[in-house]
DNA sequence: AATGAATGAGTGTTCATTCAT
DNA sequence: AATGAATGAACACTCATTCAT
């Protein structure tokens, strides 16, 4: 409870301040507990941000399972369906998205390894949507699949950093822009 | 020449190790000189930080102008040159760049509006390039110009966070494999 | 605790070696104590000199009034009683008197004016007490009480430079002496 | 020429900040020139503060001297002659009257000896002119002519730090205003 | 007579972490 | 489960002073 708490509001802080710049007496302020209740919870600050990141991934990985696994869908369709998915994201979890992209940095190297490994995972699998896309011919033969797939991330990630969902574009309006421009590109014709 | 020296090597460090975890001690210390000279030279460490968002962002400004300039290209190619300038940089200012990407945040309020606004202008001149090809035909005519902007800088921006430009893809491959995408799409047909 | 022994060894601190030439460290050193401690109780140096000028100056108004609410002194008697009052204390707290005197000027805008407003009403209540014996015909007619209380006030103030309470003459003595200069005045018959 | 303009406008910057707080680059800002020469005029910060000392000290001495050797004026002339001469400098010099009382602890040990004696000197003539005036009857016989001129020097000395020349009391009045206190007392009768 | 570059020791302050209770 | 006191290492920044030119 307390610890969800505490992981709740961190998250807030580390997106407006930055990992750094937020101090652990930030945090406990934020909930009229001292210090030493957090290291109860947690044993270091550095845990606290790797709990953050794990279960940003986690969530992103499970769903996107969800998605592929889904056989009845073709592969354009789970590519639309992923960028939706990440486009909507922003809405409910844009602070924790940010924490990700920007503060992974401040991660021990160990457990910057294990977060790559599974942002890895999670761009491989789009990679081989790709691939299976470019053999049923839904995709051009000729086609880089590693390089798409880090197009495609491109695109919905830095999303992050600039898109209001609550503003004249919806989350869906702009998962179909970017669905059309990296299905059908935007030239004529 | 001790400033750009200076300058130089705080690029280096702030990818490394981020700007808050690198100490002034940290960059003088690879110069072999002291901090008092550090402060000879610049009034603040954040004034540092604040040269390079400048050095960075008006030289890509200027590099866009001439490329949107020259009358003789199409908006199609415009919107390609620009692509390969940005994907070639990362070669050359690739420090720079994740610097500027991932840093900007610790300058103060008035120098973060200061750096957006020259961001924002760079990208609204593709917007307008986007929306003349779209006035002649080059591009769909129901084309939201201003997402469309966002969506090319996320392919390219977040290529300096993945892209080698000493491995298997040579920086003008990888632009062109960008550039089709973007313009063409990846459906086939 | 910690806290008393450490604005107690600051005031002497800054009474011999001035606030500026003080340091944190030279405080905790006193006390064998580290910095951290310090910010534990004190959230700056400032805020240090605050409450060791507001310590000085509430502890005197308190006495100040005991005094002038006795009504069964004269205003001649109060003057007396406020001069021994001053030329005591700097017996027992003529440190912390000359860091008040001596120091002001360290604290913010802001704390400087709420102590000076404190030591305004001081001085003015003293000028009060002269006004009154004005009208009861103790004082003279054509007095300006104000600029007798700033006399007062320099005779007594002054004192905290120069003399030695453990000296020949006895804080009790110099309290009649000044009391009788400012009441008679100097001049013979 | 420039040796009196860095005095000069060192005053001032005493005067309103400190010593401590005013840098060199502060003092040869003012004037536009480089800390190089400032050091090619003073051998250090201190010895610039000593120049003042010196100056402001010798200056009264050399008038006070001026008013006592006036064989025509009688003791009590004299005294009023020179808290005339004290009060109305805090228009001409009080710039310089407050950078001697607040910051002579700036200087070394033995600069502060040689102040101090002049300082010293000073005062032992004031009591003089007390002592002499006991004698010739001008003065009540029991006076410790010692303290008396302390508090002499008091009420003056104090005035720096209060009193606004350009305000509703001219200097000349609130010298007179202080020689009646002494002289006369306030009591009345 | 004056400069500009450089020094190095010091300053106030921050903060993650520890630990006895 | 939680606290309050304490630590100590680090940090950005200041500044009087030096010195070759």
């Amino acid at each position: 409870m307390i610890k969800e708490e505490i992981t709740k509001h961190s998250i807030q802080l580390f997106e407006k301040k930055g990992f750094s710049q937020t101090s652990i007496q930030d945090i406990v302020d934020v909930l009229d507990v001292t210090k030493g209740t957090f290291y109860y919870y947690f044993s270091s600050k550095e845990q606290l941000l790797m709990d953050i990141h794990l279960q940003y991934i986690d969530n992103l990985l499970s769903r996107q399972q969800m998605i592929f696994d889904n056989t009845s869908l073709t592969n354009k369709e789970k590519l639309e369906e992923v960028i939706l998915m990440l486009i909507k994201d922003i809405k409910e979890r844009g602070s924790s998205g940010r924490v990700f992209f920007r503060e992974i940095r401040h991660l021990n190297n160990m457990n910057i390894s294990k977060v790559k490994e599974k942002r890895n995972n999670f761009r491989l699998r789009i990679e081989e949507v790709v691939q299976e896309g470019i053999k049923t011919k839904e995709f051009q033969s000729d086609l880089p699949a590693d390089m798409i797939a880090f197009g495609i991330l491109g695109v919905t990630n830095y999303s992050y950093n600039w898109f209001n969902p609550n503003g004249d574009v919806s989350p869906e309006e702009l998962a179909e822009i970017f669905s059309k421009m990296i299905l059908n590109g935007i030239v004529s014709g």
